[in-house]
DNA sequence: GCGCATCGTCGAAGCGCTTCTATTAAATAC
DNA sequence: GTATTTAATAGAAGCGCTTCGACGATGCGC
């Protein structure tokens, strides 16, 4: 493997200037340079990234945070990852993949200190996350995908739960809906903290309020059962139910079987509206299902380009970006036709 | 942030000997060791990853290829991911995203001239794949999570798609199906040679030829739709189908709106089997789909190990794992009640 | 009790870069 | 025309580690 030395030794050049040149961090004539780029391009010279990184004190490297949930990683978070490893390759950066476990921070801290990587990207977060409790102090550049509670000073992309669930309550009231329900995510998500969680019930409860409707609200495992079990409940609280907002994909079967349980059929007797769901999992069902869409790509990149560009420029202010979700209407929704008791109609 | 040479001042040894303390590189006494270490803890030092790369030529860096393909990565593939992660992480390696096209084997080519990572794992191997011949050539240490056409002298970790697809049909055999078909990836994949999509479909003709059955065969875009065509498609050629089996998950939607339109009902009236299908997906439909189901997170886990094991010791005899996939019956299958035409029963 | 291996440690030479300071030649100022 | 910049390059000092060669101090055989 050739060295800057054999470059500069072939091209009669001092070894600094070739890196000068390759950085461009002096000026160099065009001559110079010329004879220089030949040279690496004749002994197939790539500059070594270790030495660099040592010599620089930055590495270009960048880590991901993505700890596994207990509901599982789905669609949305895999096109966060690969969208940011893209992001960072755009900009010669290298993506590294950290899947810390939320309690061990230690590890984290040992990790951020071994000067491997530049910066890290926060995925998964929580309201009070130790995570970035742990970076904030130790003044390690971070930004999060996702928010915490008191996220001043920090860059971020995050959902805009309030738009996502205010635009799918609007929706399901415009098809006539007026008893619409939420099934959320875990209890144990919940009590987490999850940012998600809290933010999308939160959401909702303000929605409802707005619209002059009920708050009826489950909080559900991720799996069948526990969306067969939610809806069963749901419906001895308020069996005038028509329509049902989730955010908890792996839910949403059980709840269609309560659904065709009960002799309902989708969209005729119940509307369906998958919440921060992907389409891949919302046409795997049949009804195909509607949805509100998330930018899982667009918030992977964004997410490592803030980061980027803190480390890029002594640029203090930061970004706090709140993206939508796009309703993409499928066949689980439609008119209400079952009026509410005691409603006329 | 501490250095060695911090350490060794406070310990007051050489700084070779906190070295070698650190690495067990060289006998050191027990009292010494002591000493340094507590004098690393006081200091709370953690060693420099880049310098101890760039000294030893060794990075402890892996990379992870996977190429985004037409069809879209699944959670399968998450799980390979994140498994890798996980697996790297024990080893204590770092694992780094390469988000590789298949084409641009020359940026693979410099990615690996950098210096930057021990060797790479790669994912999505097509039978005839430029990245591997480039990393055969080069030298550069890699495993691959499935497998090219000539494999000799090269670590991989694969499904056994002979077994995944022989034990479907006796599976479905043994039912009573007697007319199975078996609906693939697309055209574009098999001509592109994708590993699993060639597999797949010789082991299917083999199996089928064993049983003394009719090889059914649809190639089939990711996308329900297509699914639909291709069940129809099948239909046409042999009206008595009773039973299918897909590695393309996406197509299964579209394959079900068929089934449901001939008046057909899961499993009563036709059979289904999704092979090499995470449990994820398959419960995202009603009925929950029987699968065979990959050890995705072994796969992840054994790639890295392979590469690792490679790495570490000069041993040089190549270990080449096939894995079966595990029949989890759901309720998409069952006994077969259309006898084909011209059979008696 | 002398030679010889072994143990534990030290000092120094890199690893392949970046970057600071110095130097020379050409350009500009007045 | 001399002083002063400026442009272009060179040289050298690190960055924080690993590792090689050396060396004194033990322990052992016979």
């Amino acid at each position: 493997m050739p060295t800057m030395a054999d470059v500069a030794k072939l091209a009669n050049v001092a070894l600094s200037t070739v890196s000068y040149a390759i950085n461009g961090t002096r000026p160099i004539s065009e001559e110079t340079r010329q004879r220089i780029f030949a040279a690496m391009e004749e002994l197939g010279y790539q500059p070594n990234a270790l030495a660099r990184g040592l010599a620089s004190k930055r590495s270009r490297i960048l880590a991901l945070l993505f700890p596994a949930p207990e509901r599982g990683l789905g669609i949305t978070e895999l096109e966060f990852v690969t969208a940011a490893a893209d992001a960072a390759k755009e900009n010669d950066y290298n993506l590294i993949l950290w899947s810390s476990e939320l309690k061990k921070i230690d590890e984290l801290r040992e990790l951020t200190q071994q000067g491997l990587v530049d910066g890290v990207v926060a995925m998964e977060v929580h309201l009070h996350d130790k995570r970035i409790e742990m970076l904030r102090e130790a003044d390690f550049p971070f930004s999060m995908i996702g928010r915490c509670a008191e996220s001043d000073g920090i860059d971020y992309v995050d959902i805009d739960f309030d738009q996502v669930v205010r635009e799918a309550v609007d929706y399901l009231k415009e098809l006539g809906h007026t008893r619409i329900a939420f099934v959320n995510h875990s209890q144990a998500e919940y009590d987490a903290e999850y940012g998600p969680a809290v933010r999308a019930e939160a959401a909702f409860a303000a929605a409802v309020k707005d619209a002059g409707l009920p708050n009826l609200v489950r909080r559900c495992r991720a799996a069948p059962p526990a969306g067969y079990e939610a809806f069963g409940s749901l419906l001895s609280e308020d069996p005038s139910i028509t329509a049902l907002i989730t955010m908890n994909e792996r839910a949403i079967p059980g709840i269609m079987l309560g659904i065709s349980e009960k002799g309902w059929s989708i969209p005729d007797d119940f509307s369906l509206v998958a919440i921060v769901s992907s389409a891949r999992a919302a046409e795997m069902v049949m009804p195909a299902l509607t949805t509100m869409e998330p930018p899982s790509a667009k918030m992977g990149r964004v997410g490592v380009e803030l980061l980027i560009r803190k480390l890029e420029s002594g640029d203090q202010d930061t970004a706090k970006i709140l993206l939508p979700c796009r309703l993409v209407i499928r066949g689980s929704t439609g008119p209400c036709r079952r009026p509410p008791e005691g409603a006329h109609g």
